[in-house]
DNA sequence: GCTGCTTATTGACGCAGGTCAACATTCGCC
DNA sequence: GGCGAATGTTGACCTGCGTCAATAAGCAGC
C-alpha cells in the first residue's frame, strides 16, 4: 500500500480556490507556529525546496490511511483534520484534531508506516514534508533538529494531557478542556479566543472525549443554560471564560 | 530547579550491589531493545562516552520531578519505574511503566522542562543520556537521528493505543491489555511471558488505566475464578493466553 | 422550493464501575 | 518475630453516563 500523493478526486473540476498555491515559508503567516524562530533565510529556502504543496483535501477525503506506508510528515494550511484509528473490533477512536500551522503524521516514523488516519473535516490545504529529505536537513540544520525533536515531545506531552482527561475527568471537564484547546489554538493563529466554529461533528468530539454524542449535546445544553456558552449548532461564543476554566479543573 | 544529577540519597551506606557499573552499551545485553541495530563499533563507542551510570534508585526515588530543568533522557537498565503527572487539582495520573531497555523522559524535550515525574518502583539502574550530547551525535551518526526519531514516534503511537483503551474499553478489557503488554515486553527481554512478578501496586494499575484499586482486584479474581489466572499477589501466571487476548480485544 | 439523509437534541431507564466500609494480608522496621 | 502501616480483597449500595427511542433541525441534490 502506498499513498504518497495526496489522494485526490480526479472527477472534481480544476477548480480556482481561494488557497494561494504560490504561498512559501517565507512568506507564510503560519510560519512561526510552524516553524523554528531561529531559523536563517537559507535554511528556511532549503526546507523551502523539500517541500510538496498540492491541491487542497475536500471535506472527507483522506490524507493518509492507518496502515499506508509512511513518507511524509504534514503542516496544515487552512482547514482541520481529524486523526483516527480503528480498533481491532472496528470501532473508531478520535486521536487529535489538527489546526493551520500544526503537524500531524509523526506516529508514522517508527514503523515506517501511519499508526492512524487522517480526515479532512472540511477543505484544507497541506504541505507535505517528505520525511527523508527532513532527516537529512535536520543533520545539517541543528535548529531544525531540535524543531522537530520538540514537535514530537509536544506530541508527547499532549497525549499525556488526553490520557488524564479520559483516565480522571467527568463529561462537563471533558467537553471545557477541548473548548479552552480549541480556544487558546485560535488565539495562537490571531483568531477569536472567544467565537468561533467547530469544524468537528459532536460524533467527533464525543469519540475523541471518549463520551456519547448525547452526553456531549447535553453537555453543551447544560453550559448553555448556565450561560457559560451560547451554542448555536456549530457556532460557539463562549460567554465566561472562568466558570468554563473552573468547569475544566485548570488554573 | 535542576537536578541533572540523579536525586541519591546520601544517608545510604555505599553499598556494594550487584549492579554492574561497568557495564558499556557494546556488551549490554539489553542494546538491541535499546539502540539501533545498524550502528557500527565506533558509533557505539562514540554514543558510549556520553552516556553517565550511576548509583541505582532505591524504590520509591525520583529519577526526575514535573517541571525540573529537562538535561537528559535516559535507558532503564534494570528495574521498573513509572512516569506520572500531577493534574491542577492535586491528582495524580500514570502516564507509564518503563522497563529494561526502554527509553524515559522523552516529553520533557518540548519545554526543557520534564512534562511528568519519574520514580522507581523497585531498584532501578538507569543510564543517562544527556540530550545536548544526543542531538550533536545524532547530527553526525544518521542511524541514531533515525532511532530517536523513531523511539520518540514510538511513544506518540503508545501513548495514542492508552488513550483508545481509555475511551473505549471496559475494565476487564484494559486490565487484559496491560496484562499482555507486560508479557510482551517481558519476552522482548528473553524472560516468560506467561509467569511474572508486577512490580507495581494495584493502585497504580488503577491509576494507570483510569480504574478504582477495587475494580482491579475484582477484575484479577474474576480472571482467576475463570482460570485464566493464577493471582498471587503481585506474582502473575497467564493460564490461557488465548482467553486473556479474547478479553483484550486483540487478535 | 421539496425530499431524503445526516446530525443534533431531549427524555426515560439501566448498568458498569465508583464509593464507602469492613476485613485480610503483606511488608518494613525495631 | 512482633507491631503498625500500607496494600489488597470483598460486599453493599449509588450514580454518571451509556443505551434506546422519538423528535427536531441542517443540508445536499434535484
Amino acid at each position: 500500500m502506498n499513498t504518497r500523493l495526496i489522494e485526490l478526486n480526479d472527477d472534481l473540476p480544476v477548480q480556482q480556490c481561494s488557497h494561494d498555491y504560490q504561498t512559501n515559508c517565507g512568506n507564510c503567516r503560519l510560519s512561526s507556529i510552524c516553524l523554528p524562530f531561529a531559523l536563517e533565510t537559507s535554511e528556511v529556502d532549503a526546507l523551502d525546496r523539500i517541500i510538496q504543496r498540492s491541491r487542497p483535501l475536500q471535506k472527507g477525503q483522506h490524507l493518509y490511511r492507518e496502515s499506508d506506508d509512511f513518507q511524509s510528515v504534514y503542516a496544515v494550511r487552512s482547514g482541520t483534520l481529524k486523526a483516527y484509528r480503528t480498533t481491532d473490533d472496528g470501532r473508531e477512536q478520535v486521536t487529535g484534531f489538527y489546526f493551520p500551522g500544526e503537524i500531524l503524521g509523526m506516529d508514522g516514523i517508527s514503523n515506517n508506516t501511519h499508526a492512524s488516519s487522517a480526515k479532512a473535516l472540511e477543505t484544507a490545504a497541506v504541505c507535505e514534508i517528505p520525511f527523508t529529505s527532513l532527516e537529512k536537513l535536520s543533520a545539517v540544520i541543528p535548529h531544525l533538529q531540535r524543531h522537530f525533536f520538540q514537535l514530537m515531545s509536544r506530541e508527547i506531552a499532549e497525549d499525556q494531557q488526553l490520557i488524564t482527561l479520559l483516565s480522571k475527568s467527568s463529561a462537563d471537564e471533558r467537553v471545557a478542556a477541548l473548548l479552552l484547546s480549541v480556544s487558546t489554538r485560535n488565539a495562537r493563529r490571531k483568531l477569536s479566543a472567544t467565537k468561533f466554529r467547530l469544524s468537528m461533528s459532536r460524533v467527533d468530539i464525543g469519540n475523541y472525549l471518549g463520551l456519547t454524542v448525547e452526553t456531549v449535546s447535553r453537555v453543551f445544553s447544560r453550559m448553555q443554560k448556565l450561560e457559560v456558552l451560547k451554542v448555536d449548532n456549530k457556532e460557539i461564543e463562549v460567554l465566561d471564560v472562568d466558570a468554563l476554566r473552573d468547569m475544566a479543573n485548570v488554573s
